[in-house]
DNA sequence: CCTGACCTAATTTTT
DNA sequence: TTAGGTCAGG
């Protein structure tokens, strides 16, 4: 391969370790693992004095990494940004880099802060920086954005006058408020779409925008109705004690904002901020790590006078301690998120965002063979606006991608799992190895009806999310109304489920009731006998369920764990009885889900009580370890007396916690410490099982069945979305479904060229404030962002990869025919070995015998699977000219232009249907996308 | 207040 | 295809 072209031209900041460590590093191949072992210790010795307590054996953590990589791990003094590509061992850059500081730059474990990007990648960095450091990974924390925030929320969300016992919306509550929301407004849902609405608001806040704000900047009459539901929203959300997923990172930054001194708290605290997957962060995080990690102390001139005050508090402030280290690692070109909020801009500025930063890029790929590489590299080129960089190897080129053009979706089905088993028989390849990729959820099925019927072990990551089904939800909505009374969203969800008598009415007088007395629907559960004219009978259910209520809430009270509380729920209620007796063969799934809720929660409890005490406190032997220095650094960053250990600050902080709640130690729901304030211990997470502890886990914790346990899934082929698949390899891949409204995803095409007719379109207004301009370009920016799927779909792949698609797909039950994926085009010929170039069922224009398929589909975009929009060959059977009656029936292709008599001028973007009822997909600019019958529509083809 | 028939709409990705 | 929502009737 060519030279390395790691070395950074940039002038390195270094910190006195670093050039110690830099000193034993020859400058690149000739310092061997050895030699690094064996000149570690002396020289570390410098900057700690003492030998490192528990003999743990010597782990080099330099072994096997590159100087890029050496450079990233060792790096110290100014904020830096990791530029990683695919596969270029990011993971185990921070992995090691973590271990590093607390292994030889004694930075104490409490005191780092790692962001991963799901949970999923929090546990393993958790796991893998166990292995390297010990029982002391516990101390950090390493989570997500939203569990990080939801601990620095718990400590001071009274500040703000909500209670440590919050609820936490996911996206299906928020639906279910948006739409009470929508009712109440009285704005027309076909104007304003709750989905639309949510991704507004969601936008708004992910950009820090409140109501208000929002409010003064609309301009059109849409945005004021946008902020006017975003206003009740909030107000319903506060209302509930709740906070939505947005509302966590946002809350915490206006936390942090808001008071000064506890922003600096954490300052102090978090001496090593890591963020993983930096091209997935949106507005709000990066504020986030900008309030820890700034080196402008006050950026906001309002918070000078706050800083002031943090003075007159005491507070050693004239001690000015450094911000925190950041070190962000990210590939904006694996940025799939954007549709969420996430912006690359982010990792574009970063360098000017944090002066003085520097930027190391990792381009050397571990992963993959030159073959993938190149065309993965062939693939990101076709976007715009982006830094080039290019992936390397040096796995040497390996096979041929292998292509193919099936059938049906069945059909490609089928080829994966011959392709599988030939693969098995000949390479003793295991099953784990092998991984199948779609676009949507909604593909795995062919996959596995195929992959049952032939006996295939397979395991489906993801997919409909066990917390998302109707029962679990239903039995986390009883846990969260008993554990937060002012949950109105989730109390009336539960009100009638199971069928208890209680129908509309009774609802609506107890929520009359509660608008009136301004009181929670909870409370006014309590007082039904105030309400006038009510059923007796009514009355009598909805004291009776009060009752049932209270009898829960006293059991929270009382510290019964999550477990036991969801058991006596379940059978209380009646909810169980009600699907044991059910007849539907769903409700037994329901049942056997709520069984495996059950065990979660009872694991949860298991774990969460402390086997050993000292577990997740600073034991003795801990602080043994450490110098008289260490320990009055970890008094100052902590709070921890020096002595005993143990919490010294409660006193002498600020007042971050409201006294009336800290005070009895029984009623706090939560069971959090006697104070918000930082401990050590608050490192780890506590050991809590009560039932509020347990909502949050399971707010946050999307998951309970997850990716590769490594010795599980040894033998089980994987299936997942490309989503699901970044951050994972696979030796083997299959990237299936590469059509044009498959992958890219139809969403994504309808934009092309569009771009100025669909802003008006409520979905993209809300989807607008994304970064750079909105310049002409080629490709939409959805485009753009499927492609980046598609690159980080090719660069899970370690040695083999398929791609496939499928001639005819069957959506919803009808057969939609699709043209290939434009991303096929833009791989190179000759990485591809075709296995099969077309359909059975269709005839192609073949031009020659050489000719690959691509050459026919670059003929023309949008020609379809028509193999010529004119008709006459009626390749497809299932739109055939043949069969007509009386009317004229027009024979549509994509791309076709056509007159709607309502609509106007529209271009097919897609067919399907039969031959007896052909359908087309019409977009009509800003009439929208329609599904049209086409022997029935008044259209015209052009 | 409940049930069942009908109709419709929506189908991306995740914390 | 299906999962929800609405409506009429019991």
């Amino acid at each position: 391969m060519s030279a390395a072209p790691h070395e950074s031209a940039r002038t390195p900041v270094r910190s006195a370790d670093e050039l110690a460590w830099e000193a034993l590093l020859s400058p690149d191949t000739g310092s061997t693992a050895e030699s690094l072992l064996g000149a570690a210790d002396p020289k570390v010795g410098e900057s700690a004095e003492q030998p490192r307590r528990r003999g743990r054996p010597k782990v080099d953590l330099l072994a096997g990494l590159n100087p890029a990589q050496r450079e990233a791990v060792l790096h110290a003094g100014s904020p830096v940004l990791v530029v990683a590509g695919a596969g270029s061992g990011k993971t185990r850059v921070l992995t090691r880099r973590i271990a590093y500081l607390v292994g030889e730059r004694k930075v104490h474990p409490g005191s780092i802060l790692a962001i991963t990007f799901t949970n999923k990648a929090a546990a393993e960095m958790r796991h893998r920086v166990a292995d390297l450091i010990g029982g002391r990974a516990k101390l950090m924390w390493i989570s997500t954005f939203h569990s990080a925030c939801v601990r620095i929320l718990r400590s001071d969300i009274n500040r703000f006058g909500l209670s440590r016992t919050f609820s936490i919306y996911d996206d299906a509550d928020s639906k279910r408020l948006m739409q009470l929301v929508l009712n109440d407004l009285g704005l027309d849902p076909k104007k304003y779409p709750t989905r639309a609405l949510l991704s507004w608001v969601s936008n708004q806040k992910n950009e820090l925008i409140d109501h208000e704000t929002a409010a003064s900047l609309a301009t059109s009459e849409q945005d004021r109705n946008n902020a006017a539901a975003y206003a009740e929203y909030q107000r319903r959300l506060a209302a509930a004690n709740a906070l939505d997923f947005d509302d966590i990172i946002m809350t915490t930054v206006h936390l942090l904002q808001a008071f000064p001194e506890l922003r600096e708290q954490y300052r102090r605290r978090f001496r090593h901020v890591l963020v993983d997957e930096y091209q997935d962060t949106n507005h709000a995080q990066y504020v986030l790590i900008r309030e820890l990690c700034s080196t402008e102390l006050s950026d906001a001139a309002g918070h000078a006078g706050e800083t002031e005050r943090d003075g007159e508090l005491g507070r050693d402030s004239e001690h000015d301690v450094e911000p925190p280290e950041l070190m962000v690692v990210g590939d904006s070109d694996q940025s799939i998120y954007a549709f969420r909020g996430a912006t690359i801009r982010n990792i574009l500025d970063f360098e000017s965002d944090f002066p003085g930063a520097r930027t190391i890029l990792l381009e050397q790929n571990y992963r993959s063979t030159q073959t993938i590489l190149n065309a993965a590299n062939a693939v990101i080129v076709q976007n715009e606006n982006r830094k080039p960089k290019r992936l390397w190897s040096e796995a040497g080129d390996g096979p041929l991608i292998t292509g193919y053009v099936a059938d049906s979706e069945h059909d490609e089905a089928q080829f994966v799992a011959r392709e599988i088993d030939k693969l098995r028989d000949e390479k003793q390849l295991t099953y784990g190895d092998v991984a199948v990729f779609y676009r949507t959820n909604a593909q795995s099925r062919a996959f596995e009806e195929v992959f049952i019927r032939v006996g295939m072990p397979y395991k489906v990551v993801g997919g409909v999310r066990f917390y998302e089904r109707r029962e679990i939800r239903d039995a986390i909505a009883y846990l969260r109304a008993i554990a937060n009374r002012a949950d109105d969203v989730s109390l009336r969800r539960i009100l009638n489920v199971p069928k208890r008598g209680i129908g509309d009415k009774a609802e609506g007088a107890v929520a009359d009731l509660a608008a009136r007395e301004r009181i929670s629907f909870g409370d006014a559960l309590r007082r039904v006998d105030e309400i006038d004219g009510l059923a007796t009978r009514s009355a009598r259910l909805l004291t009776d369920f009060a009752a049932f209520m209270d009898a829960h809430e006293a059991m929270v009270t009382n510290g019964v764990p999550a477990d036991q509380i969801l058991l006596s729920v379940l059978e209380k209620s009646g909810y169980l009885a009600e699907l044991s007796g059910s007849e539907d063969p769903q409700d037994e799934t329901r049942l056997e889900n709520l069984q495996e809720l059950i065990g979660v929660a009872r694991e949860f409890v298991a774990e969460a009580t402390p086997v050993a005490p000292g577990d997740f406190e600073l034991t003795a032997e801990d602080l043994a370890g450490l110098t008289a220095e260490e320990l009055a650094e970890l008094a100052l960053l902590t709070g921890v007396d020096p002595q005993t250990g143990e919490l010294a600050t409660a006193a002498t902080m600020p007042a971050a916690s409201d006294p009336g709640e800290s005070a009895s130690e029984g009623s706090d729901p939560d069971g959090e410490p006697e104070d918000g304030s930082l401990s050590l211990a608050a490192g780890a997470p506590e050991p809590d099982p009560s039932l509020g502890a347990f909502l949050e886990r399971v707010a946050l914790v999307a998951d309970s069945d997850q990716i590769p346990d490594t010795n599980e899934s040894a033998g089980v082929v994987t299936l997942m979305t490309l989503h699901t698949a970044k951050g994972l390899e696979f030796d083997t891949v299959f990237l299936t479904g590469l059509e044009d409204a498959v992958f890219p995803h139809q969403r994504s095409l309808q934009a092309v060229g569009d771009e100025d007719r669909a802003e008006s379109s409520s979905r993209v207004a809300a989807y607008g404030r994304a970064g750079g301009a909105g310049s002409k370009r080629r490709d939409s920016k959805e485009l753009e962002e499927e492609r980046r799927l598609a690159y980080v779909g090719i660069t899970r792949a370690q040695q083999r990869l398929y791609l496939t698609r499928a001639v005819v797909r069957t959506v919803w039950g009808t057969p939609q025919h699709n043209p290939p994926s434009r991303f096929l085009n833009e791989i190179p010929e000759r990485l591809i070995d075709w296995r099969r170039l077309q359909s059975a069922t269709t005839s192609w224009r073949n031009t020659s015998a050489t000719s690959r398929s691509q050459t026919t589909w670059r003929a023309r975009p949008g020609a379809g699977s028509y193999g010529g929009s004119g008709g006459a060959d009626g390749g497809s059977p299932a739109f055939g000219s043949g069969r007509r009656t009386a009317k004229e029936v027009p024979v549509l292709a994509a791309g076709d232009k056509v007159l709607h008599t309502r609509f106007g001028l529209g271009k097919v973007i897609a067919t399907s249907g039969s031959v007896e009822d052909p359908r087309a997909d019409v977009d009509f600019g800003s009439h929208g996308i329609k599904r049209l019958a086409v022997r029935h529509a008044p259209i015209e083809k052009l």
